[in-house]
DNA sequence: GACTAACCTGAAACCGGTTTCATTGCAAGT
DNA sequence: ACTTGCAATGAAACCGGTTTCAGGTTAGTC
């Protein structure tokens, strides 16, 4: 705002009585200054509304103070929340994050970050993905990179995600403990890691009860309502029986939901049900939706502080949160 | 990928035998050259992995190919789906859009906007926000800028925005012709342009249908869902009698909902529920949700259509797209 | 008083493109 | 044959900063 936007450091320059290179000097702090010019300076750009081009920077220093994030608009809230969490993160750093949307497809990814990389970025962001690990290996050399919500290994302290194994474990663990053991699971995505540990931690749960593991209670559908609702279906006319579910999202439990009420069964009374992710419509749902709870502004917030520092080369940690179980009222005690 | 990014124009050059000004003329078709340079030209820049450093191109050229967006991060879904359509509507224009949260605090706008004026964003797209109309006034003047989702005087063919009044007085129409006369009205934020005008609708439908609006079955809230429970505990404890409810936005719905069946009140036998913006869960809520569905992925995919236009001073149209009612299972005929 | 080190400072090169300007070659007009 | 006009192209200036380099001061040391 105020002022037009073509002051440059030259006019600044003039107006202070000194030379571009101390005007820049002052900017960056980047070596010592005389008080009194160093005043003048800051005077000058008081009075004529200064605003680096940061173009211009970026050409010469070879640092575009942009942070490049790619994310997936699967349609996922948490998504948008790690999204949320990066630009708070980042907020009052100096960088701005630069978003492009990989839409989950490695062709569009790459052409993503091809556009990052043109901007000259100075660190990557990617939020989940599917770019294979060798490739992403290559850019880590040329570009500091952090990886979110996706696990990677050799990545150690480059990539924040969180345990789904331990998380598929808890939340079937959980309805196991209310007496359940025909739990129905549905899957999200087939390719999808999340999916793919979540089962695995809903199998170790099983066999640690001594539950035998029955796939006609998998369901391999996908992260949205409509999936939800046609598991149910699939489920019932199937003739599958099962007392609880574990869906592979809220988004997925909202759908399951609504096609059990559809059937004439209650939640909880008749059947169980545990989300993922916690989102926000969650605790309003009726009944309110036990789920697991992900911290997903948080760890974009991590990462975002973690990838400033890491540009810095300063000292950082990058630890995977944990997934919390968030009980409400949808489970309940098989009778 | 690929390559090291320092792949520079002159690299292209001498590769192709020509000259740096050549090299950029068939990057921007901005002069003919002849046909076997440029094929030379485009080989050059196939073997060599080239990628145009934007840094330098905007210095230049005085573009940046950059779009400032101002969000809100008011929790609103709307807000991200406008968001999402704007990233739609950027792909393959060659701009990118750069998001600064304005957290509806005119503070806060002021100062991204700066941010992203230091950019040199080459055009300003405005989501919502608080900015007064006499600073956007000044701002226009300097840059391209399209405001989205707020009305403003003067701006004709520069906002795009839906008819909230008439929005606000087709929902409540929708729960008069059900025979509905006592509807409750859960207001979002007071100061909010959005919740006034679809309160003038209300007001108006009412108005027009000759029955006595009652104060007491306003209730000024937010739009969270724990605004709408508070507004419906709010409402049965103070005895007020209602048998419909328009909520402010489909969040306050389904906290609506909730707080209802907390009191043994079912949607629509006993109350009838209409919401606002038809985000995803609304549905699959139980029972799914009659809404006002905005177009909001639309109107940002338009907004962002048209600001490219602007940008290169070419003939577009901003139509104010349409409110439509959603029309689902929460609403039932009184009896 | 001479010598050196530390500190300031301006001039100039540079970052990687775009754009203006001048030059050349060649076909068309008279 | 002699302009005239246009298409193609390279040289060079320029965009607005950062950074190197080379003085010029000033202070400290013997």
């Amino acid at each position: 705002m105020q002022q037009r936007g073509d002051t440059t450091i030259q006019d600044i320059a003039d107006h202070a009585r000194v030379s571009k290179s101390t005007v820049s000097r002052v900017l960056n702090k980047s070596s010592s200054v005389n008080e009194d010019k160093r005043t003048a300076v800051l005077k000058a750009m008081q009075t004529l509304g200064f605003e680096p081009n940061l173009a211009a920077r970026s050409l010469a220093g070879g640092r575009s103070m942009t942070l490049g994030v790619l994310t997936q608009n699967i349609g996922s809230p948490f998504y948008d929340a790690l999204a949320q969490g990066v630009i708070r993160g980042l907020a009052g750093t100096g960088y701005s994050p630069l978003f492009v949307d990989g839409q989950w497809q490695q062709s569009t990814e790459t052409e993503s970050i091809r556009t990052l990389i043109g901007r000259r970025v100075d660190g990557l962001l990617l939020i989940g993905g599917d770019v294979p690990v060798d490739q992403l290996n290559k850019l880590r050399e040329r570009l500091p990179t952090i990886v979110v919500a996706r696990e990677l290994v050799g990545w150690e302290n480059h990539c924040i995600h969180v345990d789904n194994v331990q998380a598929g474990y808890v939340a079937t663990k959980h309805l196991i403990s209310h007496g359940h053991e025909r739990i129905a699971l549905l899957r999200g995505i087939k390719e999808h890691p999340d999916a793919t540990q979540r089962f695995e931690g809903y199998v170790k749960a099983l066999k640690e009860a001594g539950i035998d593991f029955d796939s006609d209670l998998i369901y391999q559908g996908d992260f949205s309502g409509q999936s939800g609702v046609m598991a149910v279906n699939s489920l019932i006319s199937r003739g599958v029986h099962f007392t609880a579910i574990f869906a592979a999202n809220d988004m997925v439990a909202f759908g399951a939901r609504l096609a059990l009420s559809r059937h004439g069964l209650r939640v909880p009374e008749d059947i169980s049900l545990v989300g993922f992710d916690d989102q926000a419509e969650a605790a309003f749902a009726t009944p309110p939706l036990t789920t697991m709870k992900q911290p997903a502004v948080e760890m974009g917030e991590a990462a975002a502080q973690a990838m400033v520092k890491l540009i810095h080369n300063e000292q950082y940690e990058l630890a995977c949160s944990p997934v919390e179980l968030q009980i409400r009222e949808s489970v309940a005690r098989l009778r």
